[in-house]
DNA sequence: CGTGCGTGTTACTAGCGGTAACCTGAGTCT
DNA sequence: AGACTCAGGTTACCGCTAGTAACACGCACG
């Protein structure tokens, strides 16, 4: 009888849980990353004291909702990773699935990438190199595996693969940041530019006449 | 009269600027970009509304402060992008010197790559897209046009070399950020990496044995 | 009946960014 | 001399935040 109690008892929490990250959702969506533990709350129509309890604190509360979205993502660049089909295309659709998802819901991308970052809680700790975001993180070691499966790179391929992960994700989220406030080109246009990079334009390109080559 | 009256005056502030900036500097230097007004102001001995009435407000001494730095770093790869050499050596050299950089001085880094980005200074405005840090943009923008001016990429080259610079700093940054966490190799061996991702190896390379092909 | 226990609230602390109001001393005009 | 201006500085405050302690209701169990 313990353990149906605790279960049921669980359970309850669970869906609690549920529903106060939905709410968190929603103002998240709204308000940016700025969104206050107060305006969640109200959102929730609760209190503040109850976020803690089940979240711990803000950051508990913006890992929780990180890793929904995260996971979200995650499976649909998967998904875009594991089509069959020809490799470039293959990255172009992975590309396209990343600027596809920043540009309808660019809240919760900046949410993602900058997750609060501040917080006067005294963790003096040198935290450094592991400030970035964990979306980006993930993504580049989920790249990095892709291609160590994948490729043959002879010998040392595993950390190639690793280092390749990270700068290709890097090279994404930069240049979808960059896109998605200038809006300088269609979205196809980018994934065009971003797959040539990769496929060795800049090496193969010619010096301009009349410069000292770049 | 009235001129050297006022020019004194002016030196005299400029000169207490830099005495500020360099106590806020010290101040980021140890506490990272959390650093509070209220440290900034004892650390160069006075009060919070000098602060204020010198830089506005805490962006504007944080965008005093993150300029000196990018100058700085800026005017660096410049100096290793325009060296006398190949393309390639040029390339890892401009890599290196940025590695080096975050290398030596990671608090700083961190400091221009994510500066405060809170404050609940009820701006809700959506400048997602803008949320960057400054200093990549400039770099991007800065990458940008040297590719340009120095590249034959046929038609649409600049269009093409701004999404190749945000997106080639971006591989730079995000890969030198994992690469400063975990420091799984050398600073030369992440520069080789890096340099052949951009010199096309990963189109040249082949399909595992076995595997479906990447 | 009372005793826990989960669920929720109110009311608070400490610290932040930012500002209004005041003070102070040096130079200038009459 | 004495009043007047004005830069430079301080105290004391506001409104906000994250986070917490302490108290109050409802409901099962012995």
């Amino acid at each position: 009888m313990d353990t149906t109690q605790r279960t049921e008892q669980q359970r309850s929490a669970d869906r609690r849980r549920r529903e106060l990250l939905e709410a968190a959702d929603r103002v998240v969506l709204r308000d940016g990353p700025q969104a206050s533990m107060n305006a969640i709350a109200a959102e929730a129509g609760i209190t503040k004291p109850i976020l803690y309890r089940h979240f711990g604190d803000k950051g508990g509360l913006y890992a929780a909702l990180a890793m929904r979205h995260t996971d979200a993502l995650l499976a649909s660049l998967r998904a875009a990773l594991d089509a069959p089909a020809e490799r470039r295309e293959r990255v172009e659709a992975t590309l396209d699935t990343y600027l596809a998802a920043i540009e309808a819901r660019p809240q919760v991308y900046r949410f993602l990438m900058h997750p609060s970052e501040g917080g006067q809680g005294g963790d003096h700790g040198f935290d450094v190199g592991k400030h970035s975001a964990p979306l980006l993180r993930r993504m580049g070691e989920e790249l990095a595996q892709v291609i160590e499966e994948r490729l043959d790179l002879g010998p040392g391929t595993q950390q190639l693969a690793r280092v390749w992960g990270h700068g290709i994700v890097g090279m994404m989220h930069a240049a979808g940041d960059w896109w998605l406030g200038e809006r300088p080109c269609s979205r196809a246009e980018l994934v065009r530019s971003l797959a040539d990079l990769l496929w060795g334009r800049l090496a193969a390109a010619g010096d301009k006449v009349g410069g000292p080559g770049f």
